[in-house]
DNA sequence: ATTAGGG
DNA sequence: CCCTAAT
């Protein structure tokens, strides 16, 4: 027996937009059939048997044309119940969803059957249906070969569908080998929560819910039928660099020109992984959407100050990354664009001859478009000797590390993550009306420590990364550009700061998930392009032009606060360039405006009591300082004029403050 | 480019 | 920190 997923393109209208394919060549051409076994048997007379009730079970209830429909068809039937179904399906458009076929390879090949499920749209719901779904689920259950195992799992899209979870159902991945089959994907075919689960750094892909309903309306598929017809593979398979595969063309069936167009509900995970990690291969295939902006969120950081030679062979410093995968529209996808744009012209809708259609109800369907994912943090340490090739390397392998680490997705809501990855969508709060502007996702390293809190919040604010990522992760990289003024008063450092400034700020089109729209897309999870991920420092005004985002917030440290104190107290209040020379001549990052800034806070802080004030406190005796260089200097205005004024005033000052 | 101040 | 007006 043999599934086989179906995923059509190339039918009227239907483009399967940006899907890579394989040289054919390299395309693995099929499965094995394996011989029938008791155990098949049973299980197939149990899928007929429940066939035979749920079309009973739908004539009595043909009235809700709008229900959804589980067929199971019998190669018998074929010339009478799905030729038309199939013609039809090819008129209409109407794309593949949920079908597989099995080839029951029983030695007697006139034995062929074809197990369909078909999704059409629905308005009701059939407890009875529904509950005999479940019977037949649970009869399935018991089976314990592997073939009727297989059946389970044909189970569990059947009831996916009818609970309309899984419209795009079948989503095995079977694969055949010499020895057999094996099932490649560990889909719980039975817990709807999984059906749209994102695991590991599996990409979800829903894509042919419709969100405008309740119930979606989907097209039926119309698949090809020949028990030839094995040839027709559709889904996502990572295996085999096969990113994702198209169907072929049904050969025996001319008249199968089928649309199948299916959207795999789920990547699995190494699918998303291995597009990252062979960049290479993605090209081959054309994989994708390189056209998918792929912002860095954070941008790395390329410093290295001269005599900070001790790290020099330290090229790289990352930090742990986490983040969130923006998701911006995409009319692409993997696909399921069309599907949502056919759903009502559905097969079998207005055809007579699909009166044995089921129809069983549906729930209304998530739809994602993650347009990209980002790779979040990234701190980049290179010498400045080190050449332009040796820092894209550099970043390369650290994205590449990154990706290898297994990375995971976590699902925030409402900027709280939800951990509980067994409760359904709905559950969750994760539905088509509500929330869904609130939900985002990340990426965060599968093994350690959590992410920092503050980034998973809400993905529309601004995830303050630097701060607790830098204190705790690379303390002396990122104190080497901005905490470590070490001593003011030593000579400053040689080495030149290359900041990149797009820290942790999204921008607007960052936000996560905005708002799905009926017609929303599929759910496409495009990773990033490694090319884009390039970090090569570009010049701040470049950046800055580019990126007009406020500057990351960079809390003075006591440090610095303590030189530029001594700074004013010598210099003056009015001179904050003479005092950036002075004292920060090689903090690029603190302008004198800076400085001001910080210098009028600074006042103000040492006005209030000691209760009123945060962040990391300031020594009194600093803040005394503060305010005597700042009364001092109130009245001395007048003598700021000359330089030698100045020195003379400074003196003063300090005399002044000494007395104090 | 700097400074000074308000936001 | 940002933005601006005024130098």
């Amino acid at each position: 027996m043999v599934l086989k997923k179906k995923l059509g393109h190339g039918f009227n209208g239907f483009q399967v937009p940006f899907i890579p394919r394989r040289p054919r060549s390299a395309r693995r051409s099929c499965y094995s059939k394996k011989s029938v076994e008791d155990g098949q048997v049973c299980a197939f007379e149990l899928l007929a048997s429940l066939a035979g009730k749920l079309l009973e079970e739908s004539e009595s209830s043909a009235s809700s044309n709008a229900s959804e429909g589980i067929r199971l068809v019998n190669e018998r039937d074929k010339q009478d119940e799905v030729r038309p179904l199939i013609a039809q399906g090819i008129h209409q458009g109407s794309c593949a969803e949920s079908f597989f076929m099995t080839d029951v390879a029983s030695q007697n090949s006139t034995q062929k059957s074809l197990l369909r499920a078909k999704t059409d749209s629905v308005l009701g719901c059939n407890s009875d249906v529904k509950a005999e779904a479940f019977e037949w689920e649970n009869k399935i259950g018991r089976c314990s070969n592997s073939y009727c195992n297989k059946f389970v799992e044909a189970a569990g899209d059947f009831r996916g569908s009818y609970d309309g979870n899984v419209k795009n159902g079948l989503i095995q991945e079977w694969e055949a080998g010499s020895s057999g089959f094996q099932r490649s994907t560990l889909v719980d075919k039975f817990s709807l929560k999984d059906q749209l689960e994102l695991r590991g750094s599996t990409a979800l892909i829903d894509s042919n819910s419709n969100v405008k309903s309740p119930y979606c309306s989907e097209s039926f598929p119309s698949a090809s039928f020949s028990k030839h017809g094995n040839d027709i593979k559709l889904g996502f398979r990572d295996d085999d660099e096969n990113f994702l595969r198209c169907n072929e063309v049904c050969t025996k069936s001319k008249a199968f020109r089928s649309p199948q167009h299916i959207a795999h509900p789920k990547i699995r995970k190494p699918l998303l992984c291995k597009y990252w990690k062979s960049s290479p291969k993605l090209k081959e295939c054309e994989l994708s959407r390189s056209d998918v902006d792929v912002k860095p969120l954070h941008h790395k950081r390329t410093a290295s100050h001269g005599f900070e030679t001790s790290q020099h062979n330290n090229l790289v410093k990352r930090r742990k990354f986490f983040d969130r995968v923006s998701r911006v529209t995409s009319d692409g996808g993997f696909s399921s664009e069309s599907v949502s744009n056919s759903p009502e012209k559905g097969i079998d809708r207005h055809n007579p001859n699909s009166s044995a259609k089921l129809h069983v109800p549906k729930d209304s369907h998530v739809k994602f478009s993650i347009k990209s994912l980002r790779i979040p943090d990234l701190y980049i340490e290179v010498p400045e000797t080190a050449t332009v090739g040796m820092l894209k390397r550099t970043i390369m392998e650290e994205v590449m590390a990154i990706l290898e680490d297994s990375v995971h997705v976590g699902v925030l809501l409402q900027g709280q993550k939800v951990n509980d990855d067994n409760r359904t969508l709905v559950q969750t709060g994760i539905s088509c009306k509500e929330n869904l502007d609130t939900l985002s996702f990340m990426l965060e390293p599968s093994s350690l420590l959590a992410p920092a809190a503050a980034c998973v919040g809400d993905p529309s604010s601004q995830c303050e990364t630097s701060q607790p990522t830098r204190s705790s992760e690379i303390p002396v990289l990122e104190s080497g550009n901005t905490d470590t003024l070490h001593d003011p008063s030593l000579p400053t450092n040689p080495g030149n700061l290359i900041e990149s400034n797009h820290d942790s700020t999204t921008s607007p089109t960052d936000t996560i998930i905005e708002n799905i729209t009926p017609d929303s897309k599929a759910l496409v999870a495009v990773p990033t392009s490694p090319e884009a991920l390039a970090v090569v420092p570009v010049t701040q005004k470049t950046k800055r032009a580019e990126i007009a985002q406020r500057r990351t917030r960079r809390p003075f440290s006591v440090t610095e606060v303590e030189a530029l104190v001594r700074a004013v107290e010598e210099l003056g209040t009015g001179r904050w360039r003479d005092v950036k020379l002075r004292a920060f001549e090689n903090a690029d990052h603190r302008t004198y405006v800076d400085l001001k800034d910080k210098w009028k806070t600074l006042v103000h802080t040492a006005r209030i009591s000691p209760q009123q004030r945060r962040g990391e406190q300031v020594p009194q005796e600093l803040l005394d300082r503060v305010l005597a260089a700042h009364g001092y200097w109130s009245k001395h205005q007048a003598k700021q004029n000359g330089k030698h004024q100045a020195i003379a005033g400074s003196v003063e000052c300090v005399q002044s403050l000494v007395m104090v």
